[in-house]
RNA sequence: GGGUGAUUAGCUCAGUGGUAGAGCGCUUCGUUCACAUCGAAGAUGUCGGGAGUUCGAAUCUCUCAUCACCCA
């Protein structure tokens, strides 16, 4: 049977991934050989996400290496799976639902999760299918998910893995070690998701924006002396003011300034460091002061040299509040409007006063002060700022300048600031004083810094190391909390603190009074107070600790009864209802303590960042955990390169104490073929199951795996892919030729081979193994891709089968069958070089092309070596055929001699050894250079075009066909290139510090070219003035 | 502002001190029985500018310019 003329892509890919599939061929140490192990696990995909290009990317890497370790018959896994992308996810079933008019809050909390575990389950094989798609070896009856096992997953935990009792037990260690804290904290708040985010999932954007000047007035009409000065220390301006004039971007949180600071060194104010001046808005008889301070922070350069601190809505400005102990007041709720709740302003206004006066509060009491004006309250931000603007320009107390036309308008800089904007919600994000839950970043990091240090990990590219390090060397605390409901939700409870001050027993007898009681049921003071909290796997065992604490506590709160209510409202009304009724019936048995669980859950990352080790079952100590970790490679995007490979080496080491990887690949990202990143905004996206349909999953991958220098961005084109599909016919159809002529494939072993053509090619293919094998070891996989590329097409089929023809089909039955026996061996070790890259067509191709023991997945990597196979004598010989084959040619197409004519050849002074090659390789020689005959000849005829060689001259007599001004050209051309060689040979050489200093072998190949040079150009020079003769 | 990388053929890029390369594109020719998703031949470069180290620099050093990305 004869193969068709061209691979079948789109039959062949789904047929072939079944046949792997169904015989178990990615299954964890399957075809394993010898003991060592090699491990990747998948940088797991959203759940709900989809495959692109930067996916295929990365996934085409790590099966090329996990193949390739599989055929090598390491014990190979790699390890499959999804997160759970917590705002991703939420965001795509509450967009479903907003089609329908329903929103989150329209459902219970198990409800809402109720259809998130649906649109998971719905979604979860979308990725998995891609990859599949792509050709990914993964061992897919291991696929782990980030929640597999939580509450409500109705799938429970496939394979027993539960990741989600992974996570609460990291999350506990780490509580109990003290480095994972709850704060009150400025974070960065998303106000379109209502959640914190980490600093990571925040973009900064330019955009347009506008700086306001506004002028703070001194306490009680105080006025001093404003000098300015150049740089040479002479007054430029000098005035009695009685302000201090203050540039933002942000006018609308002047309402909760907590100060003014300069720089200590500033002596334009010095005068009036220490003193109180006035908030320019609000009511005027509720004008707030605050005092002016020195900090390090502010710029004396820039704007006025005065900065405005906003402790609760700024980062600079909250460091500032904390080393000053300056009051940070939250203006904003969750949505980021204006705040509405709480005591009117003036009240509140006249307690921040007193804050200024001395007065201590809790950071949980000063929270509770909310300073928007009356007529400001729940005004979105935006709106709030173009108030402030107003009324302040409205009272005068705007910085004036003077327009083209001379007429005092306020001073307002048009200007690009650096906004930021939540990655996924595009809101720009609001700092926000929040509670939230940290992890203590800065005392775990310091083995994943070692671990890169010593090259207990490698980071590839080098360049990447130093990204790494700056990262981690200047970490800050990790805020883990988030407000949504789907994630690992906070195994923490919640309940009030009845030791609090204020609750004492008065008298110190063990026992409250009903007065004392009483003063319990203030829900003022419940509402304003802290809460203790605990941690635990789950409420019972909460309970538990719960009790201790109650235990210590006087009668009747000793006897109470833990019981778990839905949050803090629940509790405050259970705790009256309960004490209400003790009161009446003085019996403590029925008082409940009302607890309730956090209802923040755990940011993503925390959870993957536990994926090498909770995939593979810790903390049960499972086979594969003890086989297969630490893991080989991690093969990631640039991009999360903070997000999530720093944290995995954090973690790893805090909680099993050693590398989560030997190896990290960072490789960059996949861009459009003018080098623009891909996005949907530009309509430039590549989708890469687009292209599978177009082209075959293994052209995609060859393009991928050529183009991935490391460090590079890669640029993809469509043009490259469709040539490398075209590679991919290539050897189908050198495959085609060899089954058509009776190659022998399946072989064991490498052949005998005595032809110079089949010796040559055996030494070919053994150093293109070395090659290919020393590429992938350093993960230079475009190296790996080019070589066998240019050995299939450019040795193989180009010139090794091309030779192969006149034996296969000549009458010597011996070298025939010796052909044939090459050919199978070279086209098998195609195959099998090739199938990491190209798996399909060559999966395909040694299906078809002989009888085997194991699919080729599974097929054994040679291991010859090019010292062994490879015969300089065969090497240097086929380097001459190849060398005459194409001068004749190039002669011909530049004599015009017809493609088809066959033509006589004439020698002189060729030598014994040219003698010898040219009568072995006869045969060859004359069909690929269309010659019919060779005679030697003492001198060419009139009219014969010459081709100089090493050791001979050849002519091709054109008498009358011959134009001698294009010879004489095309010869002056060559002579010419000549020359330039020989210049800068015999340059070099006649250098005497050249010699003296180059190495030994670089002189001498230097002597060596420049005489086969020069004896090149005596023969072109020879020819030239011999074509003189007829001109 | 700090950091990293880049600048090589028309385009996209390899190339870690020893005669400048690949793919794509372009020009000419070619349907001989593996392949027109092909074959043969060909053109195209002050390796961003300048300086230095070296017998020798696209490659190492410095500097300037331009671009890109990351972090403030």
């Amino acid at each position: 049977m004869t193969l068709p003329k061209s691979f079948d892509a789109a039959e062949a890919e789904p047929r072939i991934y079944a046949e792997w599939e169904g015989s178990n061929a990615f299954a964890a140490g399957a075809n394993a050989q010898r003991d060592e192990t090699f491990s990747i696990v998948i940088p797991p995909p959203n759940v709900t996400g989809s495959l692109h290009m930067g996916h295929a990317f990365n996934n085409t890497l790590q099966d090329i290496l996990i193949r390739w370790h599989r055929m090598r018959g390491f014990d190979t896994l790699w390890q499959p799976g999804t997160d759970h992308a917590g705002i991703a996810t939420q965001m795509v079933v509450e967009r479903e639902l907003a089609k329908s008019g329903r929103s989150r809050t329209d459902f219970s909390r198990e409800d809402f999760l109720d259809l998130v575990w649906e649109q998971k389950r719905k979604s979860r094989g979308n990725i998995r299918s891609q990859l599949q798609r792509l050709g990914a070896s993964c061992d897919w009856a291991r696929e782990a998910f980030t929640m597999a096992g939580a509450p409500g997953d109705p799938e429970g935990a496939p394979g027993g893995q539960n990741f989600h009792d992974a996570v609460i037990r990291v999350f506990l260690e780490l509580y109990e070690k003290g480095l994972i804290y709850r704060g009150k904290r400025l974070v960065n708040w998303d106000p379109h998701f209502e959640t914190a985010i980490s600093d990571l999932e925040v973009e900064n954007l330019e955009v347009d924006g506008f700086m306001w000047h506004f002028k703070y007035p001194l306490a009680n009409g105080e006025t001093y002396t404003y000098v300015e000065r150049d740089a040479d220390g002479n007054v430029v301006l000098e005035e009695e003011r009685d302000y201090i004039s203050i540039a933002t971007t942000r006018p609308e949180t002047m309402l909760g300034d907590g100060a003014v600071a300069v720089h200590p060194s500033d002596a334009r104010y010095a005068p009036i460091v220490g003193k109180l001046c006035e908030i320019p808005v609000g009511p005027r008889e509720h004008r707030r002061l605050i005092p002016i301070i020195t900090d390090d922070y502010p710029d004396p350069d820039f704007g006025s040299g005065a900065v405005k601190i906003t402790g609760a809505h700024d980062f600079n400005d909250y460091a500032v509040a904390r080393r000053a102990g300056i009051p940070c007041y939250r203006l904003m709720d969750t949505r980021a409007r204006m705040r509405d709740d709480g005591d009117a302003y003036a009240e509140a206004a006249m307690r921040a006063q007193e804050i200024v006066s001395g007065l201590k509060l809790s950071d949980a009491e000063i929270d509770a002060i909310n300073l928007v004006p009356d007529e400001l309250r729940g005004l979105d931000r935006f709106e709030a700022r173009e108030r402030v603007v107003e009324a302040i320009t409205e009272e005068g107390l705007a910085v004036m300048t003077t327009d083209e036309e001379g007429n005092a308008v306020p001073l307002v800089e048009r200007k690009k600031i650096m906004a930021p904007y939540g990655d996924r919600s595009k809101v720009v994000i609001e700092p926000m004083l929040t509670d939230q839950w940290f992890v203590d970043a800065e005392k775990i990091v310091g083995p994943a810094i070692e671990a890169v240090k010593t090259g207990e990990t490698t980071i590839l590219p080098e360049s990447d190391r130093k990204v790494y390090f700056h990262w981690l060397e200047n970490i800050e605390p990790w805020c883990i909390s988030r407000q949504l409901w789907w994630g690992h939700r906070m195994p923490v409870w919640y309940g009030f603190d009845l030791a609090r001050e204020g609750f004492r027993d008065d008298e110190g007898d063990g026992a409250l009074d009903p007065v004392e009681v009483g003063r319990l049921l203030s829900h003022q003071h419940l509402l304003r107070g802290e809460e203790r909290h605990h941690a635990a796997h789950d409420f019972e065992s909460v309970r538990r600790q719960f009790d201790d604490v109650l235990a210590g506590l006087p009668t009747p709160l000793n006897h109470a009864r833990v019981v778990e209510v839905a949050d803090r409202e629940a509790a405050l009304h259970t705790i009256a209802e309960s004490l209400a009724e003790y009161s009446v019936s003085q019996d403590p048995t029925h008082l409940v303590y009302p607890v309730w669980q956090d209802p923040d859950v755990m940011d993503t990352w925390f959870s993957s960042g536990i994926w090498p080790i909770g995939t593979l079952g810790w903390p049960e100590d499972t086979p594969e955990l003890r086989k297969y970790f630490p893991t080989s490679v991690l093969i990631t995007g640039f991009d999360i390169i903070f997000f999530w490979v720093a944290r995995m080496m954090m973690m790893q080491y805090a909680i099993v104490g050693e590398r989560p990887f030997d190896t990290v690949y960072v490789h960059a990202l996949v861009r459009d073929e003018q080098g623009k990143k891909m996005s949907k905004s530009l309509g430039n996206v590549l989708d890469p199951i687009d292209l599978i349909d177009e082209f075959g999953a293994d052209a995609v991958r060859f393009t991928l795996a050529v183009l991935a220098a490391m460090g590079r961005d890669v640029k993809l084109s469509k043009d490259r892919i469709a040539g490398y599909r075209n590679f991919g016919t290539k050897l189908w159809n050198a495959a085609r030729f060899a089954e058509m002529n009776g190659a022998v494939c399946g072989q064991d072993g490498v052949p005998e081979a005595t032809a110079p053509v089949n010796r040559w090619i055996l030494g070919e293919t053994a150093r293109v193994r070395e090659e290919v094998d020393a590429a992938l070891e350093a993960f230079r996989f475009n190296d790996a891709a080019a070589a066998l590329y240019a050995f299939t097409w450019h040795r193989v089929c180009d010139w090794y089968v091309e030779f192969s023809k006149p034996l296969l089909q000549g009458e010597d039955e011996g070298l025939k069958a010796e052909t044939q026996r090459v050919m199978g061996w070279v086209i098998d070790q195609c195959l099998i070089l090739l199938h990491p890259f190209m798996p399909f067509i060559t999966e395909e191709l040694w299906d078809v092309l002989a009888e085997r023991r194991k699919m080729l997945i599974h097929a054994d990597w040679p291991q010859y070596q090019a010292a062994d196979l490879a015969d300089a004598a065969a090497d240097a010989e086929m380097r001459w055929v190849i060398a005459v084959i194409e001068e004749v040619r190039s002669v011909r197409a530049q004599m015009h001699v017809p493609a088809g004519q066959y033509v006589p050849i004439l020698a002189t002074e060729i030598d014994a050894e040219g003698r010898r090659a040219w009568d072995r390789n006869a045969a060859l020689i004359k069909r690929l250079a269309r010659i019919d005959s060779l005679s030697e000849v003492e001198s060419f005829p009139r009219g014969t075009a010459t081709v100089a060689l090493e050791g001979t001259t050849l002519g091709l007599p054109l008498e009358g066909l011959i134009d001698v001004a294009e010879e004489k050209a095309r010869l002056e051309k060559t002579q010419a290139k000549l020359d330039k060689e020989i210049r800068g040979l015999s340059g070099r050489l006649s250098n005497p510090q050249f010699a003296a200093n180059a190495p030994e072998e670089v002189v001498e190949e230097a002597r060596e070219n420049l005489a086969a040079r020069e004896d090149e150009r005596a023969r072109v020079a020879e020819a030239l003035s011999r074509l003189a003769e007829i001109g």
